[in-house]
DNA sequence: GCAGTAACGTTATACTATAACAATACCATG
DNA sequence: CATGGTATTGTTATAGTATAACGTTACTGC
């Protein structure tokens, strides 16, 4: 279920991440850029203090507020998502605009897919217009378990 | 956007609950009973620790074990949902049974409105089949701006 | 009554996240 | 290029959320 991240993987990650902070004259710093490759790299969601742990080893601040800060931006510029059931973030499967989208995530492994299944979407977009909520774009949270772990167990 | 919530109601749903833990034979003790009570009349998602405090007035143990383990019991007879993007809890507005469901929250006023729309529920769990993952019921959260709040603005 | 289990009390601690302020780096403009 | 303003990062401290572990009490069935 972990999605397979290869190294192409990850650098298509990190153009399409330098081409969409060129646009908005946003700043993808080192530091940026490094939790970017980290969410990147592992895959599936990850926690903050992960990363944080991770980022110690090359020579970052190594205290919450570094990679808090990091994940907001990144998270501002929809690069990656937080799955707040899990307290987890996740690279954005498609960080090439903002976009709604369903992620299911696995409560065994810890894995997520990205889907953006517009009949689902326009129809939640409906609910909120008949209740006169307005919906900033956003990933819906879908808990689960995964083929994988199903057929394990 | 906060429900309001009238005696009649916060009765209805005590009594919704006595009925569903009689017929699972779970045990709806005081102070399970009272934190269910206290959910019911605050009418919106509420925080773990602003029960706690609730129930320190009432003589029970306030230490942060006693109102978990009973929203544990709670969330498990499906009486309460969970809300994790704000840690909140919230009455379950059809205690009757088990469900799936769509939970629309307030960013702004942190009200909730829970929603049975089964055009959507049906498609979530047609992409959950598609990919193989297998859907316990569960409330699906959406963030937005309710009617009122965004009038306010 | 008694044994076994479920619920609750209590202490301690883990985990997640942000506030606040200082220091530094970047950038535009004169 | 000097300078002032802004954005970013470092750092310390602390707030907020949740659970582990273990002892005690209360209930249930026999």
């Amino acid at each position: 279920m972990t999605q397979k991240r290869t190294a192409a993987d990850k650098h298509a990650g990190l153009a399409a991440a330098e081409q969409a902070c060129l646009r908005s004259g946003a700043r993808l710093t080192p530091l940026r850029k490094r939790v970017l490759e980290l969410v990147l790299v592992c895959g599936k969601p990850v926690g903050a203090y992960s990363l944080l742990r991770q980022l110690r080893t090359d020579g970052y601040g190594d205290a919450p507020p570094t990679v808090y800060r990091a994940l907001e931006f990144l998270q501002a510029q929809g690069l990656v998502h937080r799955i707040a059931k899990s307290n987890t973030f996740v690279a954005c499967s498609r960080p090439q605009d903002e976009h709604y989208g369903l992620i299911f995530v696995c409560r065994q492994c810890g894995g997520a897919v990205e889907l953006e299944e517009q009949r689902v979407l326009k129809d939640i977009g409906r609910c909120a217009d008949q209740l006169g909520f307005r919906l900033p774009k956003q990933v819906f949270e879908i808990e689960g378990t995964c083929r994988d772990c199903r057929a394990d167990a």
